[in-house]
DNA sequence: ACTATTTCCTGGATGC
DNA sequence: TGCATCCAGGAAATAG
């Protein structure tokens, strides 16, 4: 499941191959089509507009937009969910099912969007900067990031998936950060000590930069636009892998269930 | 203002 | 083999 590793492994791929082309034309899917946006104000604000960069922010792709001439600041938002893709590819491909939106570039190639799963999201900005509300994990500050969690009764693993408060970081990368942080899941997050806090952001910070390095996780069947699969999977220490042992100590993983996402953790190296 | 719970959606795994 | 049921989970909606 994309998260903020994958995505921005996903952007960088489509950012190398196709900044500089020009959307010519859009096909949006029938009826309950997984958009934001209305299907009418998508087609328009992509058609005709040239892709000037290709980047991340949060959990989205975000495809910065040119008119010719025209400084119009359009944007083109695209949630993958759980089982959204985004790939280049010929136009003569086969279409595979679940194929919700087609844009055909003046390359003669065509950037699609399929999900399985109806959970991602397409939508157009225009005339501002998109903004996550969340931080970035990557760029936020020490204090800034300890501030987040300061007086919250909410389990430490909801307040890291909480997007309002961090934007990127999912079921994967909690879980991972909150075992490196020695940190458990249930834990209050205000009831963490300024240590707790200092390893947590540290944890982060470094699982979100090894994970970026390693491609991404493919748990299920995330590729990247290049439709390689990513490999910090094999890095995982506690992710998916319940009843193994602690790479650290030996003792069986656990996973219990909070806010109805499974979580997992070392019962004797988180406190 | 927060927090917790429910809902959306389909493919793959599991169970009988 | 076949059919039913369960489960995965991001984020929005709903309820408390």
């Amino acid at each position: 499941m994309p998260e903020l590793p994958e995505v921005e492994t996903i952007a960088r791929g489509l950012s190398r191959q196709v900044t500089g082309d020009v959307i010519e034309s859009v096909w949006v899917g029938s009826k309950p089509e997984p958009l934001k946006s209305p299907a009418r104000e998508i087609a328009r604000t992509l058609e005709g507009a040239r892709i000037a960069d290709v980047r991340r922010a949060g959990k989205h792709i975000v495809f910065d937009l040119e008119r010719r001439g025209g400084k119009a600041r359009d944007q083109w938002i695209v949630h993958l969910g759980m089982t959204g893709r985004m790939f280049v590819c010929g136009a003569e491909a086969e279409i595979p099912k679940h194929t919700h939106a087609i844009a055909t570039l003046r390359s003669a190639r065509e950037l699609r969007f399929v999900d399985p799963r109806r959970f991602g999201r397409l939508q157009v900005v225009r005339d501002q900067r998109f903004e996550t509300s969340g931080r970035e994990p990557l760029d936020v500050g020490f204090e800034i990031f300890a501030k987040l969690f300061r007086g919250r009764k909410t389990p430490i693993k909801s307040a890291l998936l909480n997007q309002k408060l961090l934007a990127g970081i999912g079921n994967i990368y909690a879980d991972e950060s909150l075992f490196r942080a020695g940190v458990r899941p249930r834990r209050r997050a205000a009831s963490l000590t300024r240590n707790d806090v200092r390893r947590l952001y540290d944890s982060v910070q470094q699982v979100l930069n090894e994970a970026i390095a390693a491609g991404g996780s493919s748990v299920s069947d995330y590729v990247n636009a290049d439709g390689e699969a990513g490999f910090f999977q094999f890095a995982h220490r506690v992710y998916g892998r319940e009843g193994d042992l602690c790479v650290s100590c030996g003792a069986p993983i656990k996973r219990i269930v909070i806010a109805g996402r499974s979580s997992h953790y070392c019962p004797k190296c988180q406190k």
